[in-house]
Formats: C-alpha cells, sequence, structure tokens
DNA sequence: ATCACTTACGGGTGACGTAAAAATC
DNA sequence: GATTTTTACGTCACCCGTAAGTGAT
C-alpha cells in the first residue's frame, strides 16, 4: 500500500505547484520531497508529472490522482479526531441544562458519582439540547419540563423556585413572609444575568412592562446588584449555593406564582440506561421518593 | 499523521482477533504488531484495547476506530486502481463497434496512428456503445447509422456490403454475376457466425423463413464452411481481409437488398476532438471526400 | 548568477525479527 | 506444555539532509 506521507507530499505539490515551496511548507528537503513524487510514480506504475530539467508540473494523472489524495488525507483526519470524540465521549458525562441553576449543582454529585471522568457542562436552548441528546453530544440533559419518547427516559431531578431580591428599604420588602407575585413588580426595572436560560423569556412574559439590565459575567452581576437599588432574581437554589459568600444585605422573597417554580427533568436515551445506571439511581433516590 | 500500515495492522486484528494470526496474515512478526497497535494507540492519545496479560480484545473506541480504518483502506485502493485506469485510459484507444467488419479493419489503421498507444476493441449492441461512449469507456464508437447530438461528432467511416457464400454447386450459384436479394434466399439454412452484431437482426428480419445454424468460434465457423454445403454470409470486408487464407472454393454473390450495405459511422464526444484529430483526419481524407 | 530539479552519498530513525520472560489455558 | 502477549536487543531498511551536477531563466 502507499504510506500517508506519499500522498501529503502529493498534495503539498499540488498545492504549492514547486517542489521547493512544497517541501519548505512540509518542512523537509527538496531533494527528499523529489524522491517521494519519484517512489510515489513507481509505486503507481503511473507518471504523475510533465517534467523539464528544472520544472516539474503535475499532468492530468496527477492533478486527479491529488484530488483524491486529499479526500483520502481529509477522511483520515475525520477518523482521528471521530476516534478521540468517541473516546473521549467514553471517559466524559455531558450534560445539557436549560438553566444555570441546576447547572451549578448537579457537577458536584456528578463528580462523586463518576470519580474518574470528566465532566462537561453547557446551557442550551431546548432545541439545541434535544439535537444534542439524539447526536450523542450530551448523555443527558435537563429541561424545565416533562419531555416523553420512546426512545428516551425521563425522571423529574429536583425544583428550583425563583425569589425577588431586594434592598431592605424597598416598598415590597414587606412582604418578606408573604411573598409576591409577578403582577405586583410588573414594571419595576430589574438587574439580570444575561444567560439564566428559560428563565428569561418566563420574567419577560410574566412582567411584560418591566425592563431588564443584563449582565453578561457572574462578577459583574453580584457588583452591579451590591452597587444598586433595584431589584433583582435569586432562587432558593442559588441562595443556597451562594450562602456563605454573599452577604449584600438583601433580603429574598419567594415569587409565589406557579410558574415562578421550574420543575427540572432530566432526560436520557434508553440505550444509554447502562452508562447513566448511577446517576438514575441517585435522582430515583433523591426525588421520585 | 498516522500512516496506513498502521490501519493495516489494525484492521488485521479486527479481522483475524488475537496478534499472532494477525501477524501471520500481515507476513509480519508478532513482536511487530504488538508494536504497531502500542504507536497507534499512542498516535491517537487513546486507549482502543482491553488487555489482560495473554489477550488482547479491541474495546469499543478500538472497533469504531477498526471500521473507519477499512473504510480509508478501501478508498485508498479505489484511489490507486482509478489512477491506474485513468492513466491507462490516457494511453489506449478504446473503441466500441456494431459489428466485427471494421473492429477487424481499424485497428490496423489506429496502431499505424497512434504507435504509442494500447488499441482496444470490443463489440456491443447499440446502448451499450452509446453508455460507454459517454461514460468514457470508449473514444469512439461505430455505428451503423449516423447520429447526431450536440456534444457529439459524427462523420461517415466505410461501408460493408452482404455476400452470401455459395459452393458452386448451389442453384443459386448461377447468379454470381448479378446478384441476388435476400427474398430469393429465404427459407434456405446457412451457417453463420454467433457474433455478429447487428447483421444477426438484419438476416434475420430479411429472411423470416430461413434457419441459422450459429458457430461461436471463428475456427468452427471456416472449418464447418468448408465442411458442408450449406450456404452462408461473407462482406466484401471479409473477404478482402481474408483473400489469402480462404481459399474454400466458394463463390460470393452480392445482396442486392440496400439494407444489405452498412452505412458505419464513427461517433465521439467534441470535448475528445483533440484526442483523436489523427484519426478524425485519417476518416475524412478516407471517407469524406 | 540564480533558481529548480535530479543524482549521489552518508547518517540516523525506526520498524523488523529473534530471543526471552510472564501469564493463561 | 502450548499459546498468547510483552519486553529486550541487535540489525537493516529507508527516509532524510547535505553536497554536487545539470539545465533553464
Amino acid at each position: 500500500m502507499i504510506e500517508i506521507y506519499l500522498l501529503e507530499a502529493l498534495c503539498a505539490l499540488y498545492d504549492y505547484s514547486t517542489l521547493s515551496a512544497a517541501a519548505e511548507h512540509l518542512h523537509i528537503s527538496q531533494p527528499a520531497l523529489s524522491r517521494s513524487m519519484q517512489k510515489l510514480e513507481d509505486l503507481l506504475g503511473v507518471s504523475l508529472f510533465d517534467r523539464t530539467k528544472n520544472r516539474i508540473t503535475l499532468n492530468d494523472t496527477g492533478k486527479m490522482a491529488a484530488a483524491m489524495a486529499k479526500r483520502i488525507l481529509e477522511s483520515e483526519e475525520d477518523m482521528i479526531t471521530a476516534v478521540r470524540n468517541y473516546d473521549s465521549s467514553l471517559h466524559t458525562v455531558s450534560a445539557g441544562y436549560c438553566t444555570p441553576g441546576p447547572m451549578m449543582e448537579m457537577p458536584l454529585n456528578l463528580t462523586q458519582l463518576y470519580p474518574k471522568m470528566k465532566v462537561s457542562s453547557e446551557m442550551e436552548d431546548e432545541a439545541d439540547l434535544l439535537k444534542g441528546l439524539r447526536t450523542g453530544k450530551y448523555g443527558f440533559i435537563i429541561l424545565s419540563h416533562a419531555y416523553e419518547d420512546e426512545d428516551t427516559i425521563c425522571m423529574p431531578c429536583g425544583t428550583e423556585s425563583l425569589y425577588f431580591s431586594l434592598i431592605p428599604a424597598h416598598p415590597a420588602a414587606l412582604f418578606k413572609d408573604q411573598g409576591l407575585s409577578f403582577s405586583q413588580m410588573n414594571g419595576e426595572t430589574f438587574v439580570m444575568a444575561g444567560d439564566i436560560g428559560v428563565w428569561h423569556d418566563l420574567t419577560v412574559k410574566m412582567m411584560p412592562d418591566s425592563k431588564f439590565v443584563l449582565q453578561d459575567s457572574l462578577e459583574a452581576l453580584t457588583a452591579v446588584i451590591n452597587a444598586s437599588t433595584l431589584p433583582a432574581f435569586a432562587s432558593d437554589l442559588t441562595i443556597r449555593l451562594f450562602r456563605s459568600r454573599e452577604n449584600s444585605g438583601r433580603i429574598f422573597i419567594k415569587i409565589l406564582d406557579p410558574e415562578a417554580t421550574m420543575q427540572y427533568h432530566c432526560v436520557l436515551l434508553k440505550k444509554n440506561r447502562e452508562r447513566y445506571a448511577r446517576w438514575i439511581t441517585f435522582l430515583e433516590e433523591r426525588y421520585s421518593k
């Protein structure tokens, strides 16, 4: 068989037209490349070049061979990345999330359940999550509602309730113990993280007259929250996770609307049931009993 | 990049299951194969095997890699044959014929016009000839009639007239000088070559009451003709070509029906005009003036 | 004179085979 | 004991780079 390096050399010559230029690009000497092309012709038993004393040019056969060689090289590169990706997928638990809350919490459990594997997390909209689940990009995904299909498993995996985060001086702070509804705060201007998944559409929908000042980075957000008097959002989950760090002096008031409580569901392909057996057991014990 | 021999080794291991069997098949020693597989894993940065002390097995990644490797090897083999075929097509004048007459005569001229090229000849029915012309299988084809298309060139290239070949004692031998028509011999039994292209359909159509004894090989045919008294066929072309060889004592009587004279036409793709310039000139000078 | 390709020559990487060791059946 | 894999070691092939030679611009 003809080795890859010969095909690479041929393609380089095709791309760079002269032996010297191609050799430079390949980081080999020009005579070495010259010999390689002779060897390739010899192996094929075919002449690939028009040669004059100081010029070498691909003939029709040579151009045709170079085109086919390029495709072979590409398919080998594809193979290499495919193999690496597949191997990596066997050694990483990859999950897609619809909101940041579970994305912050679940990896903590996952790293304990799968101590030798990498844990990768991503937030995407629902369409991309489902697509990624099918393509194998995600081992499982977290949606804000149940999702039933014949080749998937769906199981509840906790809830997250939204809170208003207010300075004590805010008039609505009086409702601290009884809670508030979206409509009571409609029209206020909020500071909000830029990337909060489905929460964003929900708040915009429930408070159509409000304005939302978006902050991309978490650092910027907390800084702005601490510095300003504008109302913001929190959730039972973030309050718990950040309790120690965050002493902003803010008070948190639960939002009473049922929409303000997400019912998260973990969705995975049935064929991957074995692979995520530990995770499934974990979720069942924690949320289904 | 990963060289081909490593992919071949992987595929062999996939096919033969054990290092020793695969090594034997590859005609290398078993330790060499062992090292190759280690090297492949190293290059990919991925483990491809489950190893026990005296057993090596492809894991999921390894099986997947082997499958992809097999496809790469196949496409490389495809490339090699494609390049060789293409090169060969540049060095052969390949023609398709509708009858044996021109197929015997034209190669004589072609080898003189293209002294460095191989000349290949084939007889096929018209549908296959036209298909082969389009696919590049044939550089040009010889049809028994004109054929006009927007991407083809068509030029007359001679005629061939059919003769009855009779023993002198045959009653119809009296027509030696004036010729005969198909109808006059309709009902006779003929000895005929098996593979005479469009001539076959013609004779069957013009003499529906006749029977035709087919002979596959030319040797068998001439033997039968010489031994039997049955009428047979000849043509001006075959008479001329075989004049020296054939002293069968037969007399040849021209068939007067216009259908008994083929008007051959050479058809080739316009894009190949350059390639067959010599041939075109030859035909023009010989038949178009 | 410079550039581009080929041929000649010597060197080093690495793939190979043989031999031996370890482990399983 | 036979088989299978891995490690060790010496050898040889082959690919490379340098140098020199030949034409063309």
